[in-house]
DNA sequence: AATAAGATCGAACGGTCGTGCTTTTTGTTT
DNA sequence: AAACAAAAAGCACGACCGTTCGATCTTATT
């Protein structure tokens, strides 16, 4: 794989203004937003697969056909749910960082983003992705591809920044940016599923010593002092 | 948390024999471990929850009411197909080392075993248990428990043979164990993920990497002779 | 050969699933 | 106020869900 130097795009913006223009059709897309809202939040529980019209009726308070009109399928209502989660997780995780020193500061400062959105509970049943990333791994389908997608869009926005990172002489020269980005994404989600699964709060801190421990034994000098100037650590 | 130094137990030899002394209830428990072994199977692709009767009857060639039988409710049905998933693991990751040299060898057989054992694709739908994980760290209830536990399980092992090495002097003094346990542990969850998700067979050497690099890096000059010595580099 | 126990089955229960079709309500525009 | 399209509701469908129950078949013990 051929370490991706894009710029990653946020698409939370864009979308967030989707169609409110000249303030036709209105109605229909504030109940769509609020059924789509409930239905991250249930998925996150019961999965996607687990989402079910009349659960997500009852909870949105709308009819099951009404409901149905808006995505005529179940497959696009998940397709649609993935896509909602996408921005929940852009807005809560990336955009805090966005002003960030480019480079390794706006890495670190992500993935202390990214610990601080899995100890927030931002979803009711853990983080959108990490739970999906495992219900849809062996069903292919669109939804599958979708979220693999997103996973890839992930990944590769951390390679991005190691990159910058290395472009700008914070990381020593003949860094594997794969490798680093593997290291710290593990550590990461490791921390989540603990946190999940026995709502152990260490773990966040087990994450944030391997992540800084990566980090720092990769930084060059430079590097370093870009980081310390940041207050992280 | 404490450090954990009581050795690990496995449950699969015990298991194994069970109750087939004397002959007497052999007929039921033949259809039992069949309709257990679909059971894994589908469960490992469709989660615990996706798993229903119908079609693992179907599959498994009885009745819906014959399997269920066996079992008197689905909650049943899944703790019994837990443990029926924790038997299948201990075999092909645990048994394949337990002769290997105490300490850091067996440690870092362990983990190799434990990355053949996702490779080797053992379940048809990927690791069961890092699937169960997720899927059930926010439901409640005893299958929750279950799984919990058999995570547990798994991480005071991988500790306890740190502990086992430090012991022996192949890790530095002061070595985080806990820490260390995570880090590796979080390497291999990693790879498993990929692998699941993208096929990608890249994962594994990253997750080689990341795990030799921290056994190195927390290693003395007797720990590395020992790893060098059996030959895991 | 008779009996008892366990294993398996077939049919059915009340619910919920995802999905259509038709009707009513709602908001906007004339 | 009337007309109109969009949005939401009502209702029904076939399929499958987990579960129950009584009948049948298999096997081991008398």
């Amino acid at each position: 794989m051929a370490t991706n130097i894009e710029r990653p795009e946020l698409t939370v913006a864009v979308v967030q203004s989707d169609e409110p223009a000249d303030g036709r059709r209105v109605r229909g897309d504030r109940t769509r937003q609020a059924i789509l809202a409930r239905a991250v939040d249930i998925a996150s529980v019961e999965g996607l697969e687990g989402l079910s019209l009349g659960r997500l009726a009852k909870e949105a308070d709308v009819s099951k056909s009404g409901l149905f009109a808006h995505f005529g399928s179940k497959l696009e209502l998940q397709l649609e749910t993935v896509r909602a989660a996408s921005e929940i997780f852009e807005e809560h995780v990336w955009l805090p960082v966005a002003d960030a020193d480019p480079g390794i500061v706006q890495l670190a400062a992500l993935m202390e983003s990214w610990l601080r959105y899995f100890r927030d509970d931002t979803f009711s049943g853990g983080c959108f992705f990490s739970n999906a990333y495992h219900e849809f791994d062996s069903r292919p389908g669109p939804v599958r591809d979708e979220i693999a997608a997103q996973k890839r869009r992930w990944m590769a926005a951390v390679v991005y920044h190691a990159g910058v990172a290395a472009r700008l002489a914070q990381l020593k020269p003949g860094t594997d940016l794969e490798q680093l980005a593997f290291e710290i994404d593990a550590a990461g989600a490791m921390a989540n599923s603990l946190w999940q699964l026995e709502r152990d709060a260490e773990a966040f801190g087990r994450a944030e010593t391997a992540i800084r421990s990566r980090l720092h034994g990769a930084s060059t000098a430079a590097g370093r002092r870009a980081l310390a100037a940041a207050g992280l650590t």
